[in-house]
DNA sequence: ATGAAAGCGCTAACAG
DNA sequence: CTGTTAGCGCTTTCAT
């Protein structure tokens, strides 16, 4: 490892060392070896650590792999063992803060369990069809794990001729792990807080109906109905995001939360406790991390059971509902 | 590819093929080779599409590889070609807005120039060591892009030496290319927009100085301090969603936004549109998408040029900041 | 247009 | 404890 010039140089003459490639010959297994007078198989042993690798041995080896820069290739290993380390996750619109709060709960197992994550994001139908395709066509990733999106009979059937093991995270399809919320149970309980509250004109604020694939937004719907249907004292949107475009707006006309409107959103993102949203909480975080854990006991070959695992939903009330005060009807 | 039984069936036998792993023995490049009677080379040059291919024999090779439910290994693909078409990406706290914006914007242009992106959150010290080493100590994609994270002179030594195609976004290095904002500048609009509106006493909320190694923050600091030193009837926040948790705050104690205080925040993020926070605009996709292209520039083996790219601030006004009305000191 | 064969860089089984 | 070697599954000359 040569010296770099760093920090105290002159910044005047600008380094710049790393804005172009070097063509450094990459240095392999067998250099390291044949520099350190031993053989692949004891280098590799002493790669993985084996212990088979008498002491005096192992450090010279390793002070060749530094002094000549070596870096074990991933590939090659994986290639080797016949596993990719690798988990590809699939998720809708990656900027909603639900699905951040669940990938970040996927990675965070992944991560433990030494895989690597790679994220493939979907906001058209284009995008979906190619990402879901490239799934069971390809063999790049030791499993998946897919968000929010629902996966025709096509795709069910690819991935199982495929075989490819696989954990649905707030979606679901027969045969395959996955991890929900009861979202009809959900709109019944954002419903029924706003009603316990006295309020019986209650608006409901939501993704136009299948829009894209995405079913939660619409069951929550049908739990709305279902439980009431005049309208709005109050208001329940189909996701917190939602119900903070609805605080703005009522902000804006000059209503005032909750003296003049109650509102309920959905999911408990980390910003609504910031901004007292009154909301739906649904584990995130947990969800993902959950999908990631089944996904790697598949990928171990174990049986994951039971297949269809519901978390629990609960509501969390903040400064953003309050009883109707001007008329409760009794 | 058989025929899977799928929807029509009946649900009470939970179907479970995919909740286990069906030890299906991989069938490779050869094996189609040999059932369609044709040579690897062959059944690889119809993989790649080459146009030396007799049409008839193209058909039935790709009859073969359906039959076979054939899935190429990207593993051995990239292997033999000596390129991963995977690129790491290191972010710190995923799950903040402006971090997922960044994130999306590298995943999308990544994902059209046909890399995977692999993606490593970091939210303790010890994680952001553990993945910046692994960067450089092992070879596990063709590049990385880091955000927000500083580089100490040891990472970048070992980036160098190892020549590992690097790019920055919200942080620089020496010698790395970069794209940034100049937030000592974006404290000084922050602050500025407040003043023009009459504010004379501006608070700064903001993180705990040099908490994690990020440089952001304090630099906006800076900019506050450097254009005022007196306390509050506006406030000044580093983040967006930190004047979110101002907003809150202020409701919560019964001060009205912006009647008793006005409130700018930093960053834009997709919800300060929603709820008319004003703020200072930096172009956080537009970023990622940079970084992510320059990655790409580096990894052709382009020269990136500029090393370090600023991207334009500008402050917007929403309805969280509005004139000293009380009394305007002149 | 197609086949044969030499890698790509590692792991692991086998010998010693 | 260490060396040898056969793969892993593909791409890619080089012949034909």
């Amino acid at each position: 490892m040569e010296a770099v010039p760093y920090g105290g140089t002159d910044l005047a003459t600008e380094p710049e060392e790393v804005s172009r490639l070097k063509s450094t010959r990459r240095v392999n297994i067998a250099e390291v070896a044949a520099t350190a007078g031993v053989s692949v198989g004891t280098v590799s042993r002493v790669l993985n650590e084996s212990p088979n690798v008498r002491e005096h041995t192992r450090t010279r080896v390793i002070e060749v792999m530094k002094r000549l820069n070596y870096r074990p290739s991933r590939l090659a290993e994986s290639l080797s063992r016949g596993q990719t380390r690798t988990v590809v996750i699939l998720v809708p619109f990656l900027t909603r803060p639900s699905v951040t709060e669940r990938l970040a709960g996927a990675i965070s197992v992944l991560d433990n369990e030494g895989f690597d994550t790679v994220v493939r994001n979907v906001e058209t139908p284009g995008q979906r069809d190619r990402h879901l395709a490239a799934l069971t066509t390809r063999h790049e990733a030791d499993g998946a794990v897919v968000v929010s999106l629902r996966l025709n009979s096509e795709h069910l059937a690819a991935m199982r001729s495929g075989s490819v093991p696989l954990a649905m995270v707030d979606t679901e399809a027969p045969g395959v792990p996955c991890t929900v919320v009861d979202d009809i149970r959900g709109g019944s309980l954002a419903t029924e807080h706003l009603i316990s509250l006295g309020h019986r004109r209650i608006g409901f604020v939501g993704d136009s109906p299948d829009e894209f694939g995405f079913v939660s937004t619409r069951r929550r719907l049908l739990g709305y109905r279902r439980t009431l249907s005049a309208p709005p004292t109050a208001i329940f949107a189909g996701s917190d995001t939602q119900a903070l475009g609805v605080l703005a707006a009522a902000e804006k006309s000059g209503h005032s939360v909750p003296a003049d409107l109650s509102v309920i959103g959905y999911d408990d993102i980390e910003s609504a406790a910031l901004l007292g949203l009154s909301t739906i909480h649904q584990p995130l975080t947990e969800s993902g991390a959950r999908g990631a854990r089944r996904l790697c006991a598949l990928i171990r070959g174990q049986l994951v059971r039971p297949l269809r695992e519901e978390l629990p939903l609960s509501v969390v009330a903040r400064t953003s509902s309050a009883m109707y005060a001007v008329a409760g009807a009794a």
